[in-house]
DNA sequence: AACTGAGCCAACCGCCGAGAC
DNA sequence: AGTCTCGGCGGTTGGCTCAGT
């Protein structure tokens, strides 16, 4: 039953690789090609495991990979990949030519991270310190708030609290009210707020991670994307790609601006991300994104991109609000959105929200 | 010169999904 | 259907280097 094993494991030598090792990898690989690793050992006379002889190559041997220190620009670029999507090093490293995963966290790990604490920064969600003893003290003072919230709030409990990334803010800032992150992502979309939202013009579920960048979610979000993204996130693409001066937890839960600029602009823009993945190599699936582009008007489109047994989705409502355009039936399309999301999620975590969820 | 601790990074560990058997 | 390996991933660790004392 099953496969031999690979290799005997008590009786392959282990530790740093001498260059002797590293030529016969590199022999066997101009010869052969990349092919099962199990195999190379013994047709390369190593006496290694094969997923040894696999992570020397890739993270050493390959003959693309730069063995240089990091320049400014790819430092900015794995802080940003990081602020917007967390420590998912491969794909960060994909959006890096000639570094490896293993590079890029040794790095964030050595170098970044003390970087940012040094400026006053958490790296883990990018915000400064001061402002997390703040959001701190206004969560823990907030216990009487979330009676009226039944048992949504409830049920939110239950997403794990190191996978929830919330992004958002009330498109009205001054009824922003600081609650903990679960919880509040559920009232910008469930209850009150929607009653406030007067003018929601254009509702886009888009992908996220392309919005990001082209081609980096590509194998994430390879089977589902529609057209109706595409068209609707060139707009955004400006604020969310990583090179340019997109700020992921600029949209903080408890950030009573969305984005700078907001009050100048007088934009009414929201954006809120909600990860909930219980497997760690599941990429978010959705991005939903509303553009207040006139009081009155709204168009929503939605495309759903699941994958494993996560659910991630985002929320970005953004538009100018001096402009006008069509529709009417733009809150039931909204509701419409929220309600699909819900039976998803259901149909995902029926243990969990099976009779608990009940948004309106 | 010898010791110590911090920094660094290559390599390992353990988990997961996909697929072989 | 069940068990196992493979390949990929993120987290962790062992050991080397080097600056400071």
């Amino acid at each position: 039953m099953g496969r031999p094993p690979c290799c005997d494991k008590s009786n392959v030598k282990r530790g740093l690789w001498t260059a002797e090792e590293d030529a016969k990898i590199l022999a066997h690989v101009s010869n052969h090609g990349i092919g099962n690793w199990t195999l190379v050992p013994r047709k390369a006379g190593l006496n290694r495991c094969g997923k040894s002889c696999r992570l020397r190559w890739t993270n050493y041997l390959k003959p693309d990979l730069k063995h240089d220190s990091f320049t400014p620009q790819e430092e900015e670029l794995i802080i940003n990949l990081h602020k917007a999507i967390g420590s998912r090093w491969s794909l960060i490293a994909k959006q890096i030519p000639g570094r490896t995963d293993n590079d890029v966290k040794n790095y964030w790990n050595t170098k970044l991270r003390k970087k940012l604490s040094k400026m006053g920064i958490d790296p883990v969600t990018h915000k400064p310190f001061s402002q997390i003893l703040s959001d701190y003290g206004n969560i823990s003072g907030l216990q009487n708030s979330t009676g009226s919230h039944g048992s949504l709030n409830k049920n939110i409990n239950y997403v794990e609290p190191s996978s929830v990334l919330l992004t958002g803010s009330f498109p009205n800032p001054d009824t922003m009210i600081r609650r903990p992150k679960a919880e509040q992502v559920y009232d910008n979309i469930s209850n009150e707020n929607i009653a406030s939202w007067d003018c929601p013009s254009q509702f886009h579920v888009i992908n996220q991670f392309e919005t990001i960048q082209p081609q980096f979610f590509s194998e994430a979000t390879s089977s589902s994307c529609s057209s109706s993204s595409s068209n609707v996130t060139q707009s955004s693409q400006a604020q969310i790609l990583p090179s340019s001066s997109f700020n992921c937890n600029e949209f903080l839960l408890s950030d009573p601006l969305p984005f700078p600029g907001f009050q100048q602009h007088q934009d009414r823009h929201f954006q809120g991300v909600i990860m909930s993945s219980t497997n760690s190599s599941t990429l978010a699936q959705t991005v939903l994104q509303l553009d207040f582009a006139s009081e009155n008007d709204c168009a929503f489109n939605q495309i759903s991109q699941e994958g494993g047994l996560g659910l991630e989705s985002a929320f970005d409502f953004g538009g100018q609000t001096n402009q006008r355009s069509e529709t009417s039936s733009s809150m039931t399309s909204f509701v419409d959105a929220i309600l699909d999301k819900d039976s998803e999620m259901r149909a995902e975590f029926p243990d969990i929200l099976d009779g608990s969820f009940d948004l309106f």
